[in-house]
DNA sequence: ATGGACCGTTACAT
DNA sequence: TCTCAACGGTCCAT
């Protein structure tokens, strides 16, 4: 779901750039939205189990783009799910099985049309998929990364430790996660849109915030780990952050009535829920390429206890 | 008028 | 065995 109206919310922080900018240097990729996009030149195959190589060739398409230019990609997969959003999975997995058995009736019937608009709608990205791009890349040379649990976090300490000078995504979760630069919507080409840490700013009602006062905005306003209070989104997440001052974040999101006319208390529960999600965001398990060991994705504030 | 909730659509590529 | 998220529209509450 990432943060609901976020690449919105940042507009004014956002530039058009092109990847070339970044010949020389590198990349990291979130390689899920590569492996997804791609499946629907081949979601009829998919449906039907029918073997394919058709988004393999999609992201190699990419490759050879970014090869082009000079830049040098570390692709990124996602490992082991952390066990946050299971409604969500619940109702895709429902509705990915319900457009299978559809499309399959659609089929018998002759109605080839509809049947492919159905087998979209239950497009899978298997583990399976995703090894075969890892597989064709490391025949090329490209470095691949398999994150313990989300790629989200890998593609953030990557960035945060400069070992790549851009993030490529579609998901606006990577710069509640700490990217530095993200670059989102990049086509075949290698035009997308650019947001810069550094940048944010720019958007009138973020001036003067930092990366963890953004970072609790975002999950005040909703994100994958919590759902938000009740008739709270961004922009009032955003002002009830700005009138609290820097108080303890934890605090505010106990107190969120003292700072948004228009709810009630919270749950009792809300606070904790909070601290919980504001530490899966900052100490998610991720590797380090370079101890090559598992490392939590920001060091461990002293006194703080991680749980 | 504004912000938020919710819904359906889009993606690929012939 | 079984990973999506952004966008644009409508409707509703404030
Ligand atoms: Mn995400």
């Amino acid at each position: 779901m990432g943060i609901q109206g976020l690449l919105r919310f940042v507009k004014d922080a956002t530039e058009d750039v092109h990847v070339k900018e970044y010949a020389n240097q590198a990349v990291a990729i979130d390689t899920y939205c590569w492996l997804h996009k791609g499946s629907f030149a081949c979601a009829e195959k998919l449906a039907k189990k029918e073997k394919t190589d058709q988004y393999v060739k999609y992201c190699m398409k990419y490759l050879d783009m970014l090869e082009l230019h000079k830049v040098r990609p570390i692709l990124v997969f996602d490992g082991c799910n952390l066990p946050s959003k299971e409604l969500v999975e619940h109702q895709r997995h429902k509705r990915r099985k319900e457009n299978l058995e559809k499309g399959k009736q659609f089929l018998r019937e002759g109605k080839l049309n509809a049947a492919r608009d159905c087998f979209t709608k239950c497009i899978s990205v298997t583990p399976a998929m995703a090894l075969e791009v890892i597989q064709a890349a490391r025949k090329r040379g490209i470095d691949c990364i398999v994150a313990p649990y989300e790629a989200d976090a890998q593609l953030a300490f990557l960035s945060k430790k400069g070992i790549v000078q851009a993030v490529i995504t579609e998901d606006s979760d990577l710069l509640c996660f700490g990217c530095t630069t993200v670059i989102f919507k990049m086509d075949m080409l290698g035009r997308g849109q650019q947001v810069k840490m550094e940048n944010l700013g720019r958007v009138k009602n973020l001036v003067g915030f930092t990366p963890d006062l953004f970072r609790h905005m975002c999950i005040l306003s909703g994100c994958d780990y919590l759902p938000s209070v009740k008739g709270v989104g961004l922009v009032k997440a955003c002002k009830a952050l700005k009138l609290s001052k820097s108080k303890d974040a934890y605090q505010v999101a106990r107190k969120l009535h003292q700072y948004i006319k228009s709810i009630g208390p919270v749950e009792a529960s809300y606070g904790a829920n909070f601290e919980r999600a504001d530490k899966t965001f900052l100490y998610q398990l991720v590797f380090d390429p370079r101890k090559r060991e598992l490392v939590p994705l920001n060091e461990y504030a002293s006194g703080v206890n991680p749980d």
